[in-house]
DNA sequence: CGCGTTGGTCGTATGACCAACGCGGTGCTATACT
């Protein structure tokens, strides 16, 4: 059978998306990928397809209990009854049947984590695993090294499971990355399909201020003026919040704040509503975002700047993925830096702990524990994990000098990130609406949005309601 | 870095003002207890 025939037998579409046949075809030989394909050209239907044409389950790990969640009740929508995610969503019970059953499943989500639950573990012995599949694997490089350490434990898994055909997939990673993810994966012999990080449909934008007054003003200026639904990144839940309610106050715009600290239910509930154009602004912090299939989203503003520019593409990525032009607009103020460099300080541990009495380890926070437990248990020296910590915080140091590079140069801005990704720079021709370095206007992505404004004129609604506008 | 909180002083009001200080973001899971 053909692939398209596949395609169309398993899962409805008439043709492949760039990329997708590729990387199938790869599994399909036998080969392990690392897979880098932009966000929104669905990565899903490649491990998908590939899992109905072979025997046995596809183990997908994921971040995110919502991802899952996700996948799973989307598969179920098609009529995908063999797919489960075993996480802590499901209670004691339903997990031990859930277990019990696990070789009817032919889709099985898994927390890394829970991967490494030796009761998982056994019973995935005794399945066929077809595919291992890493989800939005850049988590590996970035969370891996800061607070979850299973992620780094993958590699050890693979080898604990006779090193299975595994497909890595993410939409952000630099040639650096890529290699700390394939170590990370004991992973020496994957087929690179690598497609560009580029968004042409997103034009890119950087604006500076004196002070963070002028940015907080400007910042409210632009959303006033800005065709939405947009988002807005904080670096600070309180200044999320701050900001939902300044534009609730100043603008006739509906927003909402989403952060780490709310409760599952909530962040639920405003990803949906934002989902279904309830929703104008989002003000959130980098917590919102994995998962995120909006189409329309206009545009993506920084009010801070990220730690690193894989951050950032990965960001402002989210916008525009129905093709239409969108705007991704960086915000400095004098400084700014500061506050990162502090936050990417904190993330590598402190080496003075390594020398804590184990007395003392249990009153740290449980995501130093944890970081303390996985070096103790990686076998490596204390001179060999404090090497390792210095050269984890020299990389991010490196990683925010060239965020404050995008911020600071005086040519094109998506040149500055091609090269960063290590690509050519695209042809200019086709890009005329790049970045306000080459001559973008900010104003082209102005529109109306204060609709809202006007009393609800009743008359013109019942007219649009039964005559038609 | 900038912001909010805290605690001191002033000097007699239950505030006004200032300096010093600390903090900032991302998520999984297990298990005990109210």
């Amino acid at each position: 059978m053909r692939l398209e025939e596949a395609l169309k037998k398993y899962l409805g579409y008439e043709t492949f998306r760039p990329g997708q046949k590729e990387v199938i075809e790869t599994a399909l030989a036998g080969k392990n990928s690392f897979v880098m394909l932009p966000t929104g050209t669905g990565k899903t239907v490649c491990y998908q397809l590939t899992g109905y044409l072979l025997e046995g389950a596809v183990v997908i790990i994921s971040p995110l209990l919502s991802l899952m969640q996700d996948q799973v009740e989307r598969m179920k929508a098609y009529g995908e009854k063999r797919v489960i995610a075993i996480n802590s969503f499901l209670a004691p019970q339903e997990k031990v049947a859930a277990l019990r059953r696990l070789d009817q499943y032919k889709f099985i989500f898994l927390s890394p984590e829970m991967l490494m639950n030796d009761t998982v573990k056994g019973r995935l012995k005794q399945l066929k695993i077809a595919l291992f599949v890493i989800d939005e694997a850049h988590c590996i490089s970035q969370w891996g090294h800061d607070f979850r350490p299973d992620y780094l434990a993958l590699g050890d898994f693979r080898a604990d499971f006779e090193y299975p055909l595994t497909m890595v997939l993410t939409a952000t990673a630099t040639e650096r990355v890529r290699q700390d993810i394939l170590l990370q994966l004991q992973l020496n012999d994957a087929e690179s399909i690598i497609y560009s990080v580029d968004r042409p449909n997103i034009a890119l934008f950087t604006r500076r201020y004196a002070t963070f007054k002028e940015k907080k003003a400007g910042l409210v200026e632009l959303v006033r003026e800005l065709k939405s639904p947009g988002i807005i990144y904080f670096s600070s839940k309180r200044l999320a919040e701050e900001f939902q309610q300044l534009i609730r106050s100043e603008t006739a715009l509906e927003s909402a704040y989403y952060h780490g600290d709310m409760q599952a239910e909530s962040r639920m509930m405003i990803q949906q509503q934002f989902s279904r154009g309830q929703l104008d602004v989002i003000c959130a912090t980098s917590a919102f975002g994995m998962g995120i299939d909006k189409a329309d989203i206009r545009y993506v503003i920084h009010f801070h700047l990220p730690g690193d520019l894989e951050a950032y593409v990965q960001e402002i990525g989210r916008a525009g993925r129905d093709g239409e032009k969108s705007a991704a607009i960086l915000l400095y103020a004098n400084g700014d830096e500061m506050l990162q460099r502090q936050l990417a300080d904190k993330d590598a541990l402190d080496p003075a702990l390594l020398e804590l009495p184990a007395e003392l380890v249990g009153s740290l926070p449980e995501t130093e524990q944890r970081m303390l437990a996985h070096y103790a248990e990686s076998g490596l020296s204390k001179g060999a994990i404090r090497k390792r910590l210095e050269e984890r915080r020299h990389w991010k140091q490196q990683n925010l000098a060239a965020m404050k590079g995008y911020l600071e140069t005086e040519g094109c801005l998506r040149a500055y990130i091609l090269r960063y990704f290590g690509e050519e720079a695209a042809d200019k021709e086709q890009q005329p609406d790049c970045c306000d370095r080459d001559g973008a206007e900010i104003t082209h992505y102005f529109g109306t949005n204060e609709r809202r404004n006007e009393q609800p004129d009743w008359v013109r609604y019942l007219d649009e309601l039964f005559v038609g506008p």
